[in-house]
RNA sequence: GGAGAGAUGACCGAGCGGUUUAAGGUGCACGCCUGGAAAGCGUGUGUACUCCAAAAGGGUACCGAGGGUUCGAAUCCCUCUCUCUCCGCCA
């Protein structure tokens, strides 16, 4: 959420840095709406003074044995009008909240400009320059090759959900749990993360904190029975830990890694993937979020993002950074890296991470505020996320970079130790 | 799921219709005292919005959330959420 006084103080800049993102964002409204507000606000805020005298002299009159019946005249007239009043406030203060819940964050001036992601910027290249050395033999898909081996079944996942489900069987479900725990020990064990464990559901009020809802409810697995959605991304969870909270300074910045499920429905992806692990309705994420103080939100971004790197190149997977232009930002994010992973089975690279700096955006709508160390004023802290990266597809740049000749999959170094003395999928028969 | 108890400021805790502009305590900050410290004494101590060009200084709201009753609500009524205890069920 924006900071109503920067609209206010200057709403063109508001407005160009809104219009950097490619389409154009109208303040005006949100503008008339506030005035409105403001003006209710007095108003209101003058009679209500008058009823609290009014009752404290009536208080004080009844304590003598006086008579106040002039006093409750008064207040008969000024009653129903503050009634009257104190409504249209309210139902005006909501329409402000929901007018300024749909502005998407002010992309940071560093953000290159851009319409969409053929602008975005590549930052650097693991292990080189260039793109890696093709195969000495055709490289498959990673759906031939973990349908040839056995592990991704497609069509089980059909029918036990249905469309962009999968079941993962044997060695590819122990694979996928294999890069899970060395992303979650490599966080935590060496990169200070703390690990946490968050609910796969949650409230309306923690994906307003981080900007899924109102406006993208769409993309959320609802509950029939209770108020509740399943999680799209661990940083819902995560970043609402510090929700309506006032965190003493000396305890930012905070690192947490997090294992989870994410579900997405995938509504405007029609079409889009449809084959393989690449985009499903459910998948495993090892997230990181940071939640800081704002001067430090930058510098956190740049080791954010090193910190997704490691996994990539632990694994030896080779993969490039990029800096989104700001027509390719998402909706909370003032600045964004994507790590893109090499698929030889596809000649491309494809995103296997996305980090970003939402500054205060989410920590305004959470509520979630620093108390700063020497002055004991509170401000609103910075908050960041990122894979750390995503599971399903690590599963499938692992099976598509380390499948040989014949059919089979070489265990990367990295994950040995978690495969229980598997170093190599081979073919069944 | 059933029955009961509860939710008050950073923390503990009183208040149960108008001297509350939320008692008292703890903590914290500053000052006095001291060679220094402790103790003691004194002063201060939230958040948001808003008025004022700004500062100084005002105003309003907030006692889990939302409604209601009333001239007036932390206090009475209704709904909901959460916590605790007991019972039932369950990985």
């Amino acid at each position: 959420m924006l900071d109503l006084k920067k609209i206010r103080e200057n709403p063109q800049w508001v407005e160009e840095r809104l219009a950097s993102r490619g389409r154009g964002y109208d303040l005006q409204r949100l503008q008339a709406l506030e005035h409105d507000k403001r003006a209710l606000q007095s108003e209101t805020e003058i009679l209500q003074a008058r009823r609290n005298a009014i009752s404290r002299e009536v208080g004080q009159l009844k304590g003598q044995g006086g008579d106040a019946s002039a006093l409750l005249v008064e207040m008969q007239g000024l009653g129903p009008r503050l009634k009257e009043l104190e409504q249209l406030l309210r139902v005006k203060e909501e329409e402000v909240l929901a007018a300024l819940s749909e502005l998407p964050n002010l992309p940071d001036e560093t953000v290159p400009p851009g319409k969409d992601e053929k602008e975005n910027v590549e930052q650097r290249r693991w292990p080189g320059v260039g793109d890696p050395a093709a195969k000495p033999f055709t490289a498959l898909n990673h759906w031939d090759i973990g349908e040839r081996l056995g592990i991704l079944d497609f069509n089980a996942g059909a029918l036990v959900a249905g469309a962009r489900f999968t079941v993962l069987r044997g060695l590819g479900a122990r694979l996928n749990r294999a890069l899970i725990q060395f992303m979650l020990d490599l966080h935590s064990d060496e990169h200070g993360y703390t690990e946490v464990m968050p609910p796969f559901l949650v409230n309306r009020e923690s994906l307003f904190g981080t900007g899924q809802l109102p406006k993208f409810e769409e993309e959320l697995f609802a509950q029939r029975d209770d108020p509740l959605f399943l999680i799209p991304t661990a940083e819902v969870p995560v970043t609402n830990l510090v929700r309506g909270e006032i965190v003493e300074e000396e305890l930012l910045p905070m690192k947490f890694v997090a294992w989870t499920s994410c579900f997405r429905r995938e509504a405007g992806a029609a079409g889009r993937d449809t084959r393989g692990l690449i985009r499903q309705h459910q998948f495993d994420k090892v997230e990181l979020v940071w939640i800081t103080r704002p001067e430090e939100s930058n510098a956190a971004l740049e080791q954010l993002t090193r910190d997704a790197e490691q996994v990539l190149q632990r694994l030896e997977l080779p993969h490039r950074t990029v800096a989104l232009c700001t027509g390719d930002l998402g909706f909370a994010a003032r600045k964004t890296y994507d790590l893109e992973v090499w698929l030889p089975g596809q000649g491309c690279y494809r995103e296997i991470s996305s980090c970003s700096n939402t500054g205060d955006f989410q920590a305004r709508r959470m509520q979630a505020r620093v108390r700063r160390k020497e002055s004991r004023k509170v401000e609103l802290l910075h908050t960041l996320n990122g894979s750390g990266i995503a599971v399903g597809r690590t599963l499938v740049a692992v099976l598509e970079n380390y499948q040989q000749a014949d059919g089979s999959v070489v265990i990367p170094d990295a994950l040995r130790p978690y495969m229980g003395g598997v170093d190599i999928i081979r073919p069944k028969g």
